[in-house]
DNA sequence: GACCAGGCACATC
DNA sequence: GATGTGCATGGT
C-alpha cells in the first residue's frame, strides 16, 4: 500500500520536475562540505560560501585541514552561522586525518552502517548531515531525512505526525527498491516539491500531487 | 520588518 | 525524554 503511493508519488513527481542533477558539487569533498554548510540554510548562500573556498582554491581535505580556524569561518560567513559551521567542518577534518589518513577514498572499505555511527560521532554531524555525505557523496544506500521530507511525509498520511528520524527514513528504505539513484533522485524532488509548493506558510496551493486521492493535508507545520 | 532556509548541540526542567 | 535556545546570513 505504502510502496505503491511512494511509486505513484515519485512517477507524478518525476514527470513533473524532471531529473533534479542533485548533488550541486563538483567533488565528493565539495558535496561533504556543503552539507555541513547548508545545515537550516538557504542553498544559494551555501554557493556563496563554496565559491568563495574556490577562489581561495582551497576545497581539497589537506588545505582545509591546515586553514586558520578563523579564516575559514571568514570564508564560509555568507552561509551564515560561520563560526559554528567552521567548527563542525575543522571536526570533520581531524576526524578524515586522525582515522583515515585525509584520504576520502580510504572509507570506501568500510560498511555503510558502521560509517554512518562514525560520522554520527563528529560533533557538529547529525543525522541529516550524515545521511547527505552517505547518499551524496560516498553513494550509499541510504535516504535521506531533512525539514521537507517531514512534512511532505506528514501532511500525505504517510507517517505518524510525531515520528522521529529514523522512522521517516525507514519509511522509504522499506517501501523503496534499493537504487542509490532514486533514493538520490527521490530526496531531491521531495525538496523541489517543497521549495516550491509544500511550504509550511503559505500553505499548499495548485501542488503538483492534488489529484492524488487521499493526500492533501492543509495544515500542519 | 517578519518569515524562511536542504540542523545541531547543549541547557534546563 | 521532551522542550527551549543559540547560532547568522541573505532572499522574498
Amino acid at each position: 500500500m505504502t510502496a505503491e503511493k511512494l511509486n505513484e508519488i515519485y512517477k507524478l513527481l518525476y514527470s513533473r520536475f524532471g531529473p533534479q542533477h542533485w548533488w550541486p558539487g563538483e567533488t565528493t569533498f565539495e558535496i561533504i562540505i556543503g552539507a555541513v554548510l547548508t545545515q537550516n540554510t538557504n542553498w544559494t548562500n551555501v554557493e556563496k560560501a563554496v565559491g568563495n573556498l574556490k577562489s581561495a582554491s582551497l576545497l581539497t581535505p589537506e588545505k582545509i585541514h591546515d586553514l586558520d580556524i578563523s579564516r575559514l569561518a571568514e570564508l564560509i560567513r555568507p552561509a551564515g552561522y560561520f563560526n559554528i559551521k567552521a567548527k563542525r567542518i575543522k571536526n570533520f577534518m581531524n576526524w578524515l586525518f586522525e582515522n583515515y589518513r585525509g584520504s576520502l577514498e580510504n572509507l570506501d572499505n568500510i560498511n555503510t552502517q558502521r560509517l554512518r555511527e562514525q560520522l554520527l560521532t563528529v560533533n557538529g554531524i547529525g543525522a541529516e548531515t550524515a545521511d547527505s555525505i552517505l547518499l551524496y557523496a560516498l553513494k550509499r544506500e541510504i535516504f535521506v531525512v531533512d525539514t521537507y521530507t517531514a512534512r511532505f511525509a506528514i501532511r500525505h498520511h504517510l507517517i505518524d505526525p510525531d515520528a522521529g528520524y529514523e522512522q521517516i527514513s525507514d519509511l522509504f528504505l522499506s517501501n523503496l527498491p534499493q537504487d542509490i539513484k532514486l533514493f538520490n533522485e527521490y530526496h531531491a524532488l521531495i525538496v523541489r516539491l517543497g521549495k516550491e509548493f509544500c511550504k509550511p506558510n503559505p500553505k499548499c496551493s495548485n501542488c503538483p500531487l492534488e489529484e492524488l486521492p487521499h493526500t492533501i493535508e492543509i495544515d500542519c507545520f
